[in-house]
DNA sequence: TATAGTAGTTACCTAATGGTAAGTAGTTAC
DNA sequence: GTAACTACTTACCATTAGGTAACTACTATA
């Protein structure tokens, strides 16, 4: 296997983990609400307008498993429960500006055609 | 509804094109192999050592669908087809450099942990 | 005639993803 | 007491994604 074929097979490793953390249809959009400031369950059901309360509770933990937000509870009355990125959450900006960009882009191009 | 607010439904939609494009296991991984060139179906497999025919097969059409890559056939004996990006698929470029810087990074920090 | 290489297809199965609807548990306001 | 708001959970179901294995069809080579 010549140097490009490693580097290739290096570039398909990192792309894997990338991929992993960020499948589904609501994880991406989930972070994207929280870089608006730190939300409460309610509040990110609001902004995703049709993710129903089991899909955002299930990958609300699978982002918490992955370290990329955290989930504090404050005792107040009623109990509230917020959300907010970590660093490695805040360490995405780059990678959900280029979807961002990228699905712009696309947009342009499809309706062009 | 605010401007915040506003923005933040814009960035949703557009994530939302772009993911509905990468979606899944396979199409991020295809489309980086053929950043290295064009390449044949048989050549795609050995890249990517775990991917069945049928699932590379069903992504090269989705892909194909959405105008990321083009499908060539020439008439050699044997015959052989040649997958290759277009212009749009290239325009990935940037997208596919952050899902890769990430992914170097997200690793690092879950091996000091 | 048999084997290997070209590029897939087909049938069958399991697991993961996602949706719907209803329920839970606590507090507050009317 | 009852309705509403907080943040979920649970049960059930349908669809999609993905895996395995075998098969197709054509050509070239031994």
């Amino acid at each position: 296997m010549g140097p490009k074929e490693e580097v290739c097979q290096f570039k398909l490793l990192a792309s894997r983990d990338t991929l992993e953390v960020i499948q589904g249809k609501w994880r991406i959009p989930i972070i994207i609400s929280l870089t608006y400031g730190n939300k409460r369950f309610g509040e990110i059901q609001r902004d995703i307008a049709d993710i129903s309360p089991k899909m955002l509770s299930q990958e609300l933990k699978s982002l918490e498993t992955n370290k990329i937000i955290t989930r504090t509870l404050y005792d107040s009355m009623p109990v509230t429960v917020e959300y907010s990125l970590t660093p490695l959450g805040w360490s995405m900006n780059k990678l959900l500006e280029e979807i961002l960009n990228w699905g712009v882009y696309f947009r342009e191009k499809m309706i062009k055609d």
